[in-house]
DNA sequence: AAGTGGTCTAGACCACGGG
DNA sequence: CCGTGGTCTAGACCACTTC
């Protein structure tokens, strides 16, 4: 049954996931089937339940298994639901979610799309007081930033988690630091405020969670985020500094060279503009 | 010395590694530092060595700690490397690493600038075929691809791997189909054989390296990929889809509205961007 | 209640690195 | 060489889901 493991050659924890590998990749175990029970595959390739135990773990790294206790191991889904896109020409407000992406969501049929919002004040050190022109050197009292964190809920789940600061000297007793839902957007409140975005860029980087966020966004281990800061200029002063964190198996990012048109559309009607 | 275990409240793993993180955090363990043997830990924490090593499992898949085989486990070394920076109105052509990226990095201390061409005649399929504009349903004869490797490395070790699809109607029995460095760039093949760009977007994301992948880069455990996939057009016809892949460790991608100005330059000097 | 994965142990032996 | 982490075992018991 098992191609024999050339002794010595592999570790046998490395022979099994590869097996397992294998059986996924040709469809001897489909798409969201229950694998065999640890003891089951510990007593078919003659090894210990630790190791099989093992062996699950390298898979369940690499994104091909999910280990659910208490049920069993499951070839892991496709993640059929890549999407979300973004616009560089457009604006992640950072409360603009309801209009462009919730609607999306609600028609691919999720319900109970819930955002909250949270205000805090807090003191922008290293790179982040950098990126909002503010030195890092100077004393706590004037690097103040105004903290928005803004959660995404989608069937109860955290989708994702936008954190947008904006400079104390701009936004302290504003609307922007009241912790409620701003329907026409953080982006007109500062034009209001005389400060209209002129600029914008992202960064767009990777990381692991940390265990609270792997609880909060309910992922399974071996599954990254998707971090995008877009920091915004009026003129020479940077006006707020907008990240989102997205867990990478439900998002994907999309940035086109002049007009977003109808050719993104090859890539299925998942794509979502925010803001154009 | 430890604060003593609330029995029950957690596992003994997850006891032992916020125990750890908490050292790393306060610097108890500075950076760089090594942290005391398996064996040693076990004692102090009055529990088995395996119960240790499974907390060093959980501070590693967080980036914490590397663990060296047969040397320690040491506390990981901030990356600082971050920087790389493309702008979406350039075009991350397969082969103008060389002008753009080497350059900089030779400029940052880093010899050994190399760069590997390698040829391959593949089937396109799934979404990378609809990306192409090829219909996945044909018969394999009519959905072939020119697939140009490209592997930059740095120090002997991979940096980055760029993986061009062009559609064999229009690479094939070209320049982009030889395995050789082209000076000129894909991009101006492709518009000496009629095809000139018009128009293109990126597509973002990030996922696990696979094991073979986590070889090649040569990156620890936990340490995900960002993945940009850039697809070009003649008009209506898709004419590329170049695939970047990078340990996000070393790589952050910039876009920006507009023009990229001095004003990305608080960033630190480690901008590079590639093609304007 | 039965079944499945999660935690933990004590110990043996192997593989790698330079304390 | 010695010390370090890596692999593997057999088994006990716990926690979760419901096959």
């Amino acid at each position: 049954m098992n191609s024999d493991r050339i002794s010595g050659s592999k570790s046998k924890r490395d022979w099994v996931a590869e097996s397992l590998r294998a059986r996924i990749g040709d469809g001897s175990y489909a798409e969201g089937a229950r694998l065999p029970t640890e003891e089951v595959l510990a007593e078919e390739f003659e090894i210990s339940r630790n190791t099989v135990r093992d062996a699950m773990k390298v898979l369940q790294n690499e994104g091909l298994v999910v280990i659910r206790h208490g049920s069993g191991t499951y070839v892991r889904n496709n993640q059929p639901i890549v999407h979300l896109a973004t616009s560089v020409h457009g604006y992640v407000d950072s409360e603009r979610f309801q209009r462009g992406y919730a609607p999306h969501m609600r028609a691919a049929g999720y319900d109970q799309i819930v955002e909250t919002v949270e205000i805090a004040l807090d003191t922008a050190s290293g790179a982040r007081a950098v990126r909002l022109g503010i030195d890092p050197e100077l004393p706590i009292a004037q690097r103040q930033v105004v903290k928005r964190i803004c959660d995404r809920f989608v069937e109860g789940q955290l989708w994702q988690r936008q954190v947008s600061h904006f400079p104390a000297t701009i936004a302290m007793n504003t609307e922007l630091s009241i912790p409620q839902h701003i329907e026409r957007g953080t982006r007109e409140v500062l034009r209001e405020l005389g400060y209209e975005r002129t600029w914008s860029y992202d960064l767009v980087s990777a990381r692991m969670p940390s265990p609270q966020e792997r609880q909060s966004f309910g992922t399974p281990p071996g599954l990254p985020l998707i971090v995008q800061d877009r920091i915004a200029y009026s003129g020479e002063q940077p006006i707020s500094d907008i990240q989102t964190v997205m867990p990478a198996d439900r998002h994907q990012l999309l940035y086109a060279e002049g007009e977003v048109d109808e050719r993104v559309l090859v890539l299925g009607s998942d794509v979502t503009l925010i803001e154009r």
